[in-house]
DNA sequence: CTCCATGCAAACACTTTGCAATCCG
DNA sequence: CGGATTGCAAAGTGTTTGCATGGAG
């Protein structure tokens, strides 16, 4: 797998070592892209794989994956700092969609922002370099049931 | 001053009762208004007013204020929970600006993400109601200052 | 063999909770 | 008065740190 190899690389680059603990923590992340798993949730899982692994060294290793640009925290307000993976500079700027219902992330579009940025340099003259942007409301299938049961919302 | 009194309104609306410590946390919200402070910083402030007053008070006052829709909570991913007013239903539906060189946060034109949420009602079928949206970038401020100093970033 | 990295537990920082005393209505 | 509200301190969170041991290079 080339992201573990592209990890190992980096690793070295920069004077880290490479450890079955980093490994086994890159790849739960890896492995759940998409799930925006939090610190505990992979040390959880990492834990299955790698019992005797400390919470410490997982915190370590996130921040150092962090660093190392390999992910990306995300905060969704609910106490956690969850994490992403960075696939490349474009996709690092999306959105999440989160539905007030059934708690539900999905990831948006990624390029709906990007006239906006330009907007704001404009009107703020303020560059945007990124962006952390999380729409609340209700996804489809919230939707449909509510509309079902007669719900109004707001 | 009307907002007090629309506290005050809402608060026996609510069947809560009236107290100086929930008086003085109000106040200092709305007369920092803009300055995103969190529940700490406006701890210290009561206290300058009403010495008397204790953390857990503050928090349980901030908590019923963002109940009652009076405030909200923002998250700057700085470890603290950070409260603005609310002022209309338009108004919180902003968003803000982070300076990466200097920390500034400024917040933006309310209007420019309607559209991009119709846009998302139509391709993601997701019915936003909220959106809680921060660009990371610099501000004209720092960009001049790192323009003089020939720096780049990114 | 030399440090960097780890595991453990203790320490942290922010927030919440339990409870007796207080005070609004 | 009576129950909501408060202040205090203790308990809870998630996360970080200090330090001796362990393992990569």
């Amino acid at each position: 797998m080339s992201v573990l190899k592209e990890f190992n690389r980096v690793l070295k680059e920069k004077g880290y070592k490479f450890t079955s603990q980093r490994q086994h923590v890159f790849e739960v992340v890896v492995e759940n892209d998409g799930e925006h798993l939090n610190s505990q949730e992979i040390y959880e899982l990492v834990r299955k794989k790698y019992p005797e692994i400390g919470v410490a060294t997982v915190y370590r290793t996130l921040a150092l994956l962090e660093e190392m640009k390999l992910i990306y925290g995300v905060d969704f307000e609910d106490g956690f700092r969850r994490y992403e993976i960075v696939k490349d500079d474009k996709e690092h700027r999306h959105h999440h969609l989160i539905c007030l219902e059934c708690g539900s992330i999905k990831e948006g579009e990624n390029d709906l922002l990007g006239t906006i940025e330009e907007e704001i340099l404009r009107k703020d003259k303020f560059k945007v370099t990124n962006h952390k942007v999380k729409f609340y409301g209700y996804c489809d299938k919230c939707l449909k049931i509510m509309e079902k049961n007669n719900k109004t919302h707001t």
